[in-house]
Parts: C-alpha cells; sequence; structure tokens
RNA sequence: GCAGUAGGACGGCUUGUCGCUGGUUCACCUUCGGGUGGGCGAGAGGAAAGUCCGGGCAGCAAAGGGUACUCCGCUUCUUAAUGGGAAGGAGGCCGUGAGGCUUGGUUCAUGCAGAAGAAAAUAACCGCCUGUUGGCGUUAGCGUUUACGCUGUCGUUUUCAGGUAAGGGUGAGAAGGUAAGGCAAGAGCUUACCAGACGUGUGGUGACACGCGUGCUGUGCAUACCGGAGGCUGAAAGUUCAUGUAUACCGGCGAACAAACGAGAGGGCGACCCGCCCGAGCCGGAGGGUAGAACGAUGGAGACGUAUGGUGACAUACGUUCUGGAUAAAUGACAGGCAUCCGUUCUUCGGACGGAUACAGAACCCGGCUUAUAGGCUUACUGCUUUU
C-alpha cells in the first residue's frame, strides 16, 4: 500500500464539542519551540452516522503572535504541508478503533524556514508515537 | 537631458513534484442521504485592509404625522445614495511655475467676553487745541517822584468751560486701511486708491464678476433662526430541515366557548405627544433539549467596446462577455528557469557572483472615502539646461 499525502475535510478538527474537550484542560501536551502540541485520545466507534479520519487536526496561529492574516496563513500553510507529508507513521502506529484529537499551536512572534518547521513536526509526531506505543504495552 | 506638478493604467511570468476548495463528466460502491477514484476546466486584491459614509437585502405588523434628538451646509450639476464625484465662484496661506493646502447658510433677536486695557460701543483717562481765572517772566505804550501801577504782545504754569478719536504698555478684535488736502487741533470733513456693506444697471442657471451711486463700516463664541437628510437592528440578520421534545406541572390575569353590539389580559410602532397595530394567550415559579446540515450566498446600480449627447462627472442606445464561494475558514508548499531592479567585480558589446521583487488574503453583496504600497509604464503640463 502506498501511502498518498493526503489532507482533506476529514482530517481537519472542526466538532466545537471535541475542540473545547481538548483545551478544557487535563490533556497532554509536549512542545518542541516553536510549536506546541496537545492531544486527546478519542473513540472512533461511538461516533454515530459518518465518521472522521483517525487522527484530526487543528492548526492555530493566534492574533497575539502575527497582527497580519497574511502571516497567520503562510505558517499555518507550512505546518499544515509538514504534518500532510509526515504523518503515515503516526497513522500506522493507531491500534485499531482508537483515534486522537490533535493540535498544533504556534508560539513564536517570527517566521522560521520551512525546513525548520518540518524538522519540529516530525519531531512532536515521533514523540507522540513514542508516547501511544508505552501507554498499550 | 535633469528636476518637478496633476492624472491614468499595471503591480511578475513559467516548468516539475505533492496537495486543498467548488463545478462538470465517467466508473465503482451505497444504509439512496451520499461516498471513493479517474478525466476536463476554474480558484484573492487594487487596495480583498480601516469599518469612516451611502445603498441593496433581511427582520421588527405596516414603516404614519408632529416635537425632540443627531448629522450636513459657497454655487450649479451628477449619482440608487452619501459627508462621494464633476465643473465653477470668493477669501486666506504656500510654491519661480505647472499647481497645492485651507475656510464658507442667516446675524433680526438674546447672552457672555478677564485680576489685560483710558475705553469692549450712542468711548474723553493721558495727550493735542481754543477760550477763560490767577501767578511768574518778557517786551511795547501811557500815567508817574528812581520804586510802582494800568492797558496790550509773546512764552510758561494753573483754574474752569469747551473742541478733538491723529498718538498711548493691552487685546483674537480698538471705531474700515494708506496717502494727500484741510483745520485752532482734529475727524470720511474732502479727495484718490484699496477691503467690505447697501442700492442700482449689465453679464451669468447660479455662487459671483464688472460699472455707477450712497461715507453706510468692531471682533469672537454660544443660544437662536433657515434649508436638507435620518424609524431601529445588522448576515452571529433571517428562513427551512434534522436531532430532541414539554408549556408536562404549580400560582396569577384574560379571551374564546356565542350571530351582532360590546369587552379584551398582555404586548408593539427606539424617546415624548398624537394616531394606530397585533392579540389568545401573557406574566411569575420550576424544569428540559440542541449547538448539526441546507438556504441566505454570489448575475450584479456587473465588466469591456462602439456610437450619440455633455467642458466634465455622467447619461442613453447597441454589441460582446462573465463558474472564487470557503465556514477552526480553500485559493498552497517545495525545487528550478526567465524577467525587472540594486550592489560588487572582470571588462567596458557584454559576462560572472550575490541580493531584492512591495503593501497585503475575499467572509452577504455593491458604490465611495481614507490609509499602506518595491518597481517600472503612460498622458498633459511647469522650471532649468544643452543643441539647432
Amino acid at each position: 500500500m502506498t501511502n498518498r499525502n493526503t489532507f482533506c475535510k476529514a482530517e481537519r478538527l472542526c466538532s466545537h464539542k471535541v475542540i473545547e474537550a481538548l483545551f478544557a484542560g487535563g490533556n497532554k501536551s509536549f512542545s518542541a519551540y516553536p510549536i506546541r502540541a496537545i492531544y486527546m485520545p478519542i473513540d472512533l466507534n461511538e461516533g454515530s452516522g459518518k465518521q472522521g479520519a483517525a487522527v484530526q487536526l487543528l492548526i492555530s496561529v493566534s492574533k497575539r503572535h502575527f497582527k497580519h492574516a497574511v502571516d497567520r496563513n503562510r505558517v499555518k500553510r507550512q505546518i499544515r504541508e509538514s504534518y500532510r507529508l509526515n504523518k503515515h507513521s503516526l497513522l500506522s502506529s493507531l491500534p485499531e478503533g482508537k483515534g486522537l484529537a490533535l493540535s498544533f499551536i504556534w508560539l513564536s512572534d517570527e517566521h522560521f524556514p520551512t525546513d525548520v518547521i518540518e524538522e519540529k513536526v516530525k519531531k512532536l509526531l515521533n514523540k507522540l508515537e513514542e508516547t501511544i506505543n508505552a501507554e498499550q504495552s
């Protein structure tokens, strides 16, 4: 099976409920500057009707860090591309029927080159994978 | 050629790999809602920004009158409309110039304007001038015994009466300004020029301009008055479907049950007065559910071209043409090539290397305004300079 590097609607975190639960507190987080990751396990089977993807991602860049919409969009796009190209390892390590709500939060006031951001995203995804594997065993 | 003024239009192109959001078509799957995959084609701006005006649209029953309130205020035109735009007019300021900036309804009535100033409006404190009372000096004449007295001249001082707005530390503003004549001294007292007001004639749709006449002439602010505009909210408006279901229960008020007359709780038309409207439920207690989807929502005062009218903004007619539509929010990421500009260097045709390519991202839709903006393009005009 060849992995396709997609990032469609189902892979985005859109539900108000899940987002509120994610940011309500008590969920684990770690950071690789300038990005902080927050995640929460979700059960894919309980949702009725249509199903989302196994991992749903939210990218957040605050107005506090970048005043102009152009700068915020630039950072979001960089992070999204990094995730899109490196997500498969994480997806394959997830057990059947278990999902993940994940958010990346930008922490810096400055722009970074795309290759640096990709390194950081890779680092975060690896750590996430390790954590999940440790919880399972 | 250099520097500048006022507009106008543009504001990167392209290849590859991997993606995102709509549209359309084909295949497959389907719980008939749709889903997956392939093909084709589309996918940010001149400001998308600020949210400063205006309009459409939607809801408030309809969106009525007056008052109040808020905003606007040179003229004419233009636009769906505005505080926008075009053409024009007056005053002030800046620039050698092309041009730029700025101000504007009325002043009949009422009030205020200092611990400044002589005085803040039918102005005499000082000053200036005339007359007058007394003193002193001067000198001329007369009386007379050298002294002195009387009358007068001139100067100075003083008392009183009057004239006078040329000058006086102030102030935003000082009795229109400047000059000459005039006068005892002065004054629109007279004259010339200039600024304004009023009347009048001519020109202009008009703001105004020009001519003539009348010596008619203090400033600022507030109230007031005149003309015009405005009902409120704002797409998180609002409509439908799905899920869930309960106005189930308690208290108070009331209609209907009943054809007409009548009565009507409780609300609404932003404030007040009028004039009205809705109405079978409403208010309080206690308590339950959703937070998903579709519509709204993208073809419109649309864009471009031509013709006609108009100085112009713009209008009319005809023709051509137009799939961005997201919603924790698509329109991209990376790599290369080209173009333009800048720097360094070799060289002085040109090449190499390095760097830069702005401001900035639709959120219901339009029309304006304002602000940000690398870089070059273009039209008209101005100043300086060179050549002929």
